[in-house]
DNA sequence: TAATATTACGCTATCCGTAAAGATG
DNA sequence: CATCTTTACGGATAGCGTAATATTA
């Protein structure tokens, strides 16, 4: 289960349109239909009602949102308390290149 | 970002072996070798000190130990949340429009 | 020497993007 | 009819396992 599930997930929530999600993320709107259909299928649960004008969550994704916002939360403190330690002022590489951490 | 990066740090961290944690997940020694690298080159920072008969925790790993045990907990708690709704086998739906199964 | 971790290499599976199809207001 | 979502298909990338190498008690 690759967090990127959950920061398409969160988006899509957000934006309450895959096509929405998928322009702010980056992604091709396929692209994002599959990550909800991958995550639907990990958690088995339907997350969003399909209508025309776009998708809105279930009680499931009701409840999964705040979990999954949680996690990303998190993510981000641990990049926080890492990185202290991570350049300890040594020339060790790159000088400024970083690559996405994905 | 895959979560069982979690799993693997958590594992090799608990049996201070890769060797050990590589037979508790059924993974080989390789995969989990390449699995601690991963997630160390995505945080940039070093998470073991190999040793002949072991690793042991940088202080970085030892920081990262309990962030990732709670990213673990908080997946844990989202299959619990969400499973109720994936199978009740109930029959009175309580205001949900539950289209039909596709 | 024995045990452990790492690197090399080939294969399989997963994932994304483009293109086409289905569905709905 | 216009917009949005989904499915199909091809190519690229990533990850695992087996085998071989290096290091250390």
């Amino acid at each position: 289960m690759d967090v990127q599930l959950f920061h398409t997930f969160d988006a899509v929530a957000t934006h309450g349109s895959v096509s929405k999600a998928a322009a702010a993320l980056g992604y091709s709107q396929p692209a994002v239909t599959h990550q909800v259909q991958r995550l639907e299928h990990l958690l088995r649960a339907r997350l969003f009602d399909r209508c025309a004008g776009g998708v809105t969550l279930t009680s499931a994704g009701e409840r999964l949102l705040p979990l999954a916002r949680t996690v990303l939360s998190v993510l981000g403190q641990m990049q926080a308390d890492i990185e202290p330690d991570a350049s300890p002022g040594k020339a060790g590489d790159s000088g400024g290149r970083r690559s996405p951490d994905r």
